[in-house]
DNA sequence: GGGCTTATGCTCACGGTTAGAATAACGTGA
DNA sequence: TCACGTTATTCTAACCGTGAGCATAAGCCC
């Protein structure tokens, strides 16, 4: 009665409209009934090359789109992570992410734009600290840790909340969002730790569901893996540039950073490094002003990649690469 | 006719003794007569609960020992790739890297510590550049660039190569092992180019086998996806404290980066960064001497972890994170 | 004690980042 | 037409961390 074992490839794909992360679902199956879920697909030894045309096949399949930007993020294969169809199937997930302008859908699809902060709330810091965070998860955390044993393993939560969610010495740390998710998860303070394996240490019960809208299977853990992956590599990739069009102004391209950041950035510094980096050239057109003087339209230079080591935008935290 | 997907559990596992980095490998299957192989073993739906706990047992098994620091580097899944017993099963490897202390493997069991340089000598920049790189490897990829066709196609050929191996403005970056492995596969001048898939645009043919000692399957790859995350972390994650023995002196832990990262490091800068980051407390007790003045031992500090946001080595390039 | 080796402390210059002030260019409405 | 709000763009000053080297301390060997 041995379990046979499937491959799924799993995709976060990511768009930046409205000043807000987007990422692509479609409708969900899976134990929530109707919980949205990332598009997915069993991999076809037969058909399927390489793992990542699999991933390339399915998403046009379910969603109409061809991918520009792809990479991979982590393979998940818990034995109680879901996902699998019946018992007897061992379900190994291999996630992605990948970058897209476009917006529509192909027609036709089930597939939809939801905002990525709908499922992570609390990773949004560019209007000052979330309002769910600050007046739901803290004291949550706070019960949490209170609801351990005095001693070595409360001071371990305590420090483990301090470092990931910043409420210590050290500020908040935009990379370490599968770090807050997890550990909100092992608090029992996410939905899904509800239905998955360990009902766990989760002491501290919210008033409701939980924070943030849930994802079916482990999906919004591939989600937060994918926004830490791309908030940390967007400081030494010029990985934005993938969710721009052709021409942009900089106060598009740093918006459209700060949102995946979900921080603010200082604009005179922010242009600085960016024109210092000689990631951008301009054109010679201005955009038809929006409220202000005109700003010039800019244009990526793709020879920045070999040119520079380590080309990114510049969080701050961490000085740009490469000097 | 449908084939069966099989998923391998591969492990990188590195330990450092006497100034080498060195990687622990099993007498090799596949292909390539003879070549060493990474220790793996398909996972058991059934009996493995987790990947990793799967790899440990496989680890275990074949080398008898127990690991420490485990996580998880990418998943390999080209159809091309090797690692399959006969043709008509998929094989897909999920890679990991592991860092132990000890060195003897387990009595009894075939395994055997191999210098990580071996397979990479081109990583070794501790004695200034090696001459591999310099008297082989440098001019078979310039002859490499030579055989494209003028233009674009030579232009990028030769970008490639002065970022990845550092020879235009940019300097030597130590993390982008798996870059210049691939672009050296792609080249033809390492010996697995020649049994894969794409014999591809090797024009540029080395002299004998290619550069630096084969490993089975697609094994030197993970070795070297291994490598360049291991450098890229030391920065940020107090890693290399898990290779060291309970107490050390400043210049073990310093040489033992410094073996990692394949440069030397400035001393007193070195000492500066540690210890006023806190990673590590001196113990009243001095080694003793080992040709100089007495050295005093220090010990980490594992509450670092949850005082500081990424706590790392801190090697040049990159100024340290987390101000 | 002289000379060698390694440990440890300290200083200084440089370059990058942070944070703002100051100025330019455009639209709007009085 | 002009004052005002808005956004773009330029420039400066304080600050910090890093890179590099000097100087001193503390052992060993002869």
């Amino acid at each position: 009665m041995s379990r046979r074992v499937t491959v799924g490839l799993h995709a976060t794909i990511v768009a930046v409209t409205g000043e807000a992360p987007r990422v692509l679902t479609v409708s969900g199956g899976g134990a929530d009934a109707g919980a949205p879920a990332l598009p997915f697909g069993p991999l076809d030894p037969d058909r399927h090359r390489t793992l990542e045309l699999g991933l390339r096949a399915w998403v046009r399949e379910q969603t109409g789109m061809d991918l520009a930007h792809v990479e991979q993020l982590y393979t998940f294969g818990d034995r109680d992570r879901g996902g699998a169809a019946d018992g007897r199937t061992r379900v190994i997930a291999v996630a992605y992410l990948a970058l897209v302008r476009e917006r529509h859908p192909g027609a036709g699809h089930s597939a939809a734009w939801q905002p990525v902060y709908r499922f992570l709330p609390w990773e949004d810091h560019r209007g000052g600290e979330p309002a769910p965070l600050r007046d739901g998860i803290r004291p949550a955390l706070d019960a949490w840790i209170a609801g351990a044993p005095p001693g070595a393993e409360r001071r371990e939560r305590r420090g483990r909340a301090d470092i990931t969610f910043g409420s210590g010495a050290a500020g908040w740390d935009a990379e370490r969002v599968l770090d807050r998710y997890e550990l909100l998860y092992e608090a029992g303070l996410v939905a899904e730790a509800r239905r998955g394996g360990r009902s766990g240490d989760g002491d501290a019960e919210p008033g409701g569901a939980g924070f943030g809208a849930p994802l079916a299977f482990d999906h919004r853990r591939i989600l937060a893996t994918a926004l830490g992956r791309l908030r940390g590599k967007l400081k030494y990739r010029p990985l934005v540039f993938e969710l721009l069009p052709e021409t942009f102004t900089l106060l598009q391209l740093q918006r459209t950073v700060e949102t995946l950041a979900g921080i603010r950035l200082h604009k005179q510094n922010f242009r600085r490094l960016v024109e210092r980096g000689a990631l951008v050239e301009g054109t010679g057109r201005v955009e038809p002003a929006t409220g202000g003087r005109p700003a010039e339209l800019f244009r990526f230079r793709r020879e920045v990649q070999h040119e520079r080591p380590a080309p990114g935008v510049g969080l701050p935290g961490l000085p740009a690469a490469g000097s």
